[in-house]
DNA sequence: CTGTTAGCGCCTTCAA
DNA sequence: TTGAAGGCGCTAACAG
C-alpha cells in the first residue's frame, strides 16, 4: 500500500522560509532561535507533520541511542525477566532497544553480535554469553568496538563489564542447606553450553569434596537448559538415573530442572520432600507455580537487568569497565525437607 | 574507554587500491567483479575488520531493515512465545527487531509506537493491541506512516493487518467440551485493559444465553491479566467468590488465571477436576507443569508471531493488508472431568 | 568489469 | 540570530 512521504528537515525549512540549519537548531534546542523565527519553524513541522529522521542524525552524530540484547532465548522466564529489567531502564534514559535470540548457538551469538556492531548501537549486553574457546577472541575484539556488559557471563575480559549473582556462592549455600537438612548424596543436574553452569559444577565439586562427599557419578548433564524441552528433557534423563544412584537431594542448575527432576520423582513413585529434596536456581514465577512449590537461590533478574542497564550507561558515557557482583537469596519453599535416613 | 575507530568503505577501498564502488559491489554481490579484485577487497575488509555502516545505507536506500515489536510485557509467557516466532522468521529475512514493552499502559502503548516510527522502523507489530477510544485515531495516523499489524486486537482499522487466533470460537468451543461435560455452572474469569476479554465475554454470554444458563454474577474481572501478580490476584479474587457462586466449573481467559484458579480451589479444599473443572486458554509451557495439568485451547504462540512476520514482510513490499484467523486447538488434560452432579 | 560522482537527511562549523 | 556549505558512510546511476 502507498506510503505517506515523508517530510524533510528541507520541506519544513522551506515552508516556513527559513534555512535547514535553523531548522535543526529549532528541532535540537542546543542554539539559540529568536521566538518569531521559532514559531514560524514549529507550525510547519506540525503543518507537515515532520519527524526527524534519525537514522541522518545519527549517521553523522556518529552515536546511535539503541542498544543490543543478546539472549540464549525466551523460553526461559530468567531471561525474560531480565529483559524487563533492562528494557525499564533504558527506556528511561531514552535507548531503544534491539533483541537478539542466540537460540544457545555459539555461532548464531556471533552473528547476532555481528549485526548489532554493524547497526552502530552504542552498547550491547549479553545474557549468559558463551565465552569458551575461540569466542574468547571474538569477544575481545568487539570490545574495542562497542561496550559490552556480560550478565552472569564468567570468563574475564579486559574491558568487559560484568554484572552477575555470585552463582558459586548461591550454590555452596544451597549446598550447605541441603546438608544441613542431614542430606549426604546430592546430585547434581546441569545443561550444557553455558558458563553459569560450570561456575556451578566447579562450586559443587568443591563443596562436596570438603565434605568427603563427592562422587563423579552425581553430576548429571541434561543437555540444552533453556528451551521449550529443558523440563522434560530433565525429567527423562533423572527418571533413568535416579533409580540406580538412589539421592536423597537434587541440586538443579535452574528452576526448568528443577520442575523436571520434581517431575521425574513423582513418576517414580518417590515423595518430594519426603522421599527427595529438590532445590532449584534462579526463582522464575514458575517454581512457586508448580507442586510443590520449589526452594530456590532466588538470582533477582529484574535487579541483574537495571544493573546492566545502569553499567552500560556509564559505559557509553566514558566509563571504566567494572563488575558487579549481587547476592543470592534462599528462597525455602516446599520442594525441600529434611533426609529421611535422619529423621 | 576508548573506541577504535571504525574503518569505513573508503579505508578499505584505499588499502585495496579499488574504488568505492568496487567495495559496495563485493560487500553487497549485486554487481560483478573480476574474482581476484574481490580477493584483494575481501582481504581488505578483514585486514581493517570493516563492518559496514547499516544507518549509512539504510540513509541512502531509504529504507530499514529493522521492524518494531510491542508487547504488554514479557511475564506472560505468551508474549515471549510469540516474540520467539517473530524474531525467527525475521531474522531469516534480515530484519532485526526493536523490543518496546508497554507495560499494559495505553499512553506508553502510544509513546513506544512515536518511539518507533521515527527511528523509521520499516514496519511495526503490536500484540494484544489497546485500540479502544481516542487509540483508533491515534493509529489511523500511524499507519499513514508504516505497515502495520495486530496479534489479536480485535478493533477494525482500515489497513491494519491482522493475525489473530479465533478467540470467539476458540472459546466457544471450550465452553460445548465442558457442558458437554455436563457443567451447567460455569465461571467466567477475566482481566482488564484487552480487546481479547472483551471478545471471549461476548462469546461466553452468547454460548451460555443459548443454553439458558448465562448469569451476570459468573463473570467475574481480576484486573491486571498479564504481569508478575496475576495468578496471585486471581487465586484471591476466586477465594472470595467461589464459595457464594459453587460453580463447577470455570472457563480462564488465560492459563495465568487457570493456574490461579487451580491454587484458589486447592485452598478452599476443592479437589481439581473431581469438585471442580478448570480450562484455561493460551497452552503457554507452565500449563503442562503445574498440577494437575491444565486443560487449554492452544493459540499456537510461535505460529502466530510467524504467521505476523510474513504478513508483515508483504506488506513492506508494498502487500495490502489482510487478515488471518488461526484455529484453536482443545488440549484436554488433566484439570477438566465430568460434572460431580452427573457422575 | 571498474571508477566517478551525486546525493540520502541531518548537524555543525564558519561567516555574515 | 541566521545562512551557506561541507561532510557522516554508503549506494546507484553513468561513464569509461
Amino acid at each position: 500500500m502507498e506510503m505517506k512521504k515523508k517530510a524533510t528537515i528541507v520541506d519544513v525549512a522551506k515552508e516556513a522560509g527559513v534555512s535547514v540549519a535553523t531548522v535543526s537548531r529549532v528541532v535540537n534546542g542546543n542554539y539559540p532561535v529568536k521566538p518569531e523565527t521559532r514559531e514560524r519553524v514549529q507550525s510547519a513541522i506540525n503543518a507537515l507533520q515532520y519527524v526527524p529522521n534519525v537514522q541522518a542524525r545519527e549517521l553523522n552524530t556518529r552515536h546511535s541511542s539503541t542498544i543490543g540484547v543478546v539472549v540464549p532465548g525466551l523460553y526461559n522466564m530468567f531471561f525474560a525477566e531480565v529483559i524487563d529489567g533492562i528494557e525499564k531502564s533504558m527506556r528511561r534514559q531514552g535507548y531503544s532497544l534491539l533483541l537478539n535470540c542466540a537460540q544457545n548457538d555459539p555461532e548464531l551469538e556471533m552473528e547476532c553480535i555481528n549485526a548489532l556492531v554493524s547497526r552502530s548501537v552504542s552498547g550491547i549486553i549479553v545474557i549468559s554469553p558463551n565465552t569458551e574457546g575461540l569466542r574468547e577472541e571474538f569477544y575481545r575484539r568487539i570490545v574495542k568496538r562497542v561496550p559490552l556488559v556480560f550478565i552472569n557471563g564468567y570468563h574475564r575480559i579486559p574491558n568487559v563489564s560484568y554484572v552477575a549473582n555470585d552463582e558459586a556462592l548461591g550454590t555452596r549455600q544451597a549446598l550447605e542447606y541441603l546438608t544441613g537438612l542431614g542430606h549426604k548424596h546430592i546430585l547434581f543436574v546441569r545443561g550444557e553450553n553455558s558458563d553459569s553452569y560450570t561456575v556451578k559444577e566447579r562450586a559443587y565439586r568443591a563443596f562436596m569434596a570438603e565434605q568427603g562427599l563427592f562422587n563423579e557419578k552425581d553430576i548429571v548433564d541434561i543437555g540444552e537448559g533453556n528451551n521449550i524441552d529443558t523440563v522434560t528433557s530433565a525429567r527423562i534423563k533423572l527418571m533413568k538415573v535416579m533409580p540406580e544412584l538412589a539421592p536423597t537431594a537434587v541440586f538443579c542448575c535452574n528452576d526448568l530442572m528443577a520442575t523436571g527432576a520434581i517431575r521425574a520423582c513423582k513418576r517414580l513413585g518417590l515423595r518430594v520432600p519426603q522421599d527427595v529434596s529438590v532445590v532449584g536456581f534462579d526463582n522464575i514465577t514458575l517454581s512457586k507455580l508448580v507442586d510443590p512449590q520449589i526452594t530456590t537461590m532466588d538470582q533477582n533478574m529484574f535487579q541483574l537487568g537495571s544493573n546492566a542497564a545502569a553499567v552500560l550507561v556509564e559505559m557509553i558515557h566514558g566509563g571504566q569497565s567494572k563488575r558487579i557482583t549481587l547476592e543470592n537469596i534462599l528462597i525455602t519453599r516446599e520442594s525441600t525437607g529434611p533426609c529421611k535416613t535422619e529423621a
